[in-house]
RNA sequence: GGAGAGAUAGCGAAGUGGUUAAACGCGGCAGACUGUAAAUCUGUUCCUUCGGGUUCCAUGGUUCGAAUCCAUGUCUCUCCA
């Protein structure tokens, strides 16, 4: 019988090491749940693993798409299935791991995602209290928050093209695959300064560089990443070097945070292990005793 | 040495006698989230045993009432010498 592990955490916690660690011991292949890991153009930015230190694992879902391409949740649901079923049937172990929480879910339980049919609606002529009152309408018990422009618009639009309303249902809570999942954890204030380091440690391998290539050639998904969108700024001469290097370390702190928040409160049963950095072969123990 | 301007919560900044524990922004903290998710959005942010307590540089004063008016002091900034 094979093993599925699941491997999540904030960023900067030190995932793409220990995943490879624990892939090596289980002699398993990798498929990566991070949503800026699919692009191939970022490297520096996105912290992405590098051959080095795959170490010879195989790892899927990395490098898939370009930065110019539209991507989604569903392309990744039906692709990352794909994987996984092949390498379920080949008897292989794998372990996913990513920082996407909502990647990771739409994966691996049982969410349930259609084909969009790629119809293009205008809402602008409508007011955020407009749109949600038609909401309403349609559906009293919605949740979504007046304010949240970017939510509205998609109910609209799922709704008027599918007919279907999205409900809080059980399903989502429901796993398709047999699976472990592991958290990893450490102290918030060493996390934030492990953030900050690496972002110091970005610009140091480059990321400056890579960040003005991109800029240039003027890629579509550019400003969806941290690292990036931050630069514009700076590469327009509205702020300055520094400024843009701490509004980068802030934007991963809080996403990391975002991260930690969704881990804790959208899915169940995580087993929360305490990384240590001092000797990992001890966080590594751990987990594979957790495995076995 | 002379002439002005100013000191407001972690920071920036409104407020110039009463419904002001003090707008707003940033930062911090917590949270929501089934198709942009490294996205988008929400709540909260002087202390509190939730009864209340203590605030707007300091001290003293005017007033029924002061962050707001007066006096003195301390500090900061600009200009003139």
């Amino acid at each position: 019988m094979n093993k599925i592990i699941l491997i999540v955490g904030p960023t900067g916690v030190g995932k793409t090491n220990i995943s490879i660690k624990i892939a090596k011991y289980l002699n398993a292949e990798i498929i990566n749940a991070d949503s800026r890991y699919i692009y191939k153009e970022p490297q520096i930015a996105t912290a992405k693993v590098t051959k080095e230190e795959m170490d010879n694992i195989k790892h899927h879902m990395v490098d898939a798409c370009s930065l110019n391409d539209e991507y989604n949740i569903y392309k990744f649901q039906k692709d990352g299935r794909k994987i996984l079923n092949r390498l379920i049937s080949e008897n292989k172990n794998i372990v996913i791991v990513g920082g996407s929480g909502l990647y990771v879910k739409a994966l691996l339980y049982n969410y349930e995602l259609e084909k969009d049919k790629n119809i293009i609606k205008d809402y602008s002529k409508y007011t955020n209290e407009e749109l949600k009152k038609i909401i309403d309408n349609i559906y009293g018990k919605n949740d979504i928050h007046v304010n949240n422009r970017q939510r509205l618009e998609r109910y609209l639009l799922h709704y008027e093209s599918s007919g279907k309303i999205i409900t809080k249902t059980n399903n989502i809570n429901e796993k398709l695959y047999n699976f472990i999942s592991i958290g990893l954890k450490t102290d918030k204030q060493l996390l934030y300064d492990r953030i900050n380091q690496r972002v110091d440690e970005m610009f140091e391998d480059g990321l400056l560089n890579e960040a003005k290539l991109l800029y240039d050639l003027n890629y579509k998904n550019y400003d969806t990443i941290i690292g990036y969108k931050e630069l514009i700024d700076y590469f327009k001469g509205n702020i300055s070097l520094d400024e843009a290097k701490d509004k980068i370390k802030k934007d991963s702190r809080h996403y990391a945070k975002r991260q930690i928040t969704w881990f804790k409160n959208q899915m169940n049963d995580i087993k929360w292990f305490d990384v240590n950095y001092d000797d990992i072969n001890i966080t590594l123990g751990e987990i594979k005793n957790y495995i076995k």
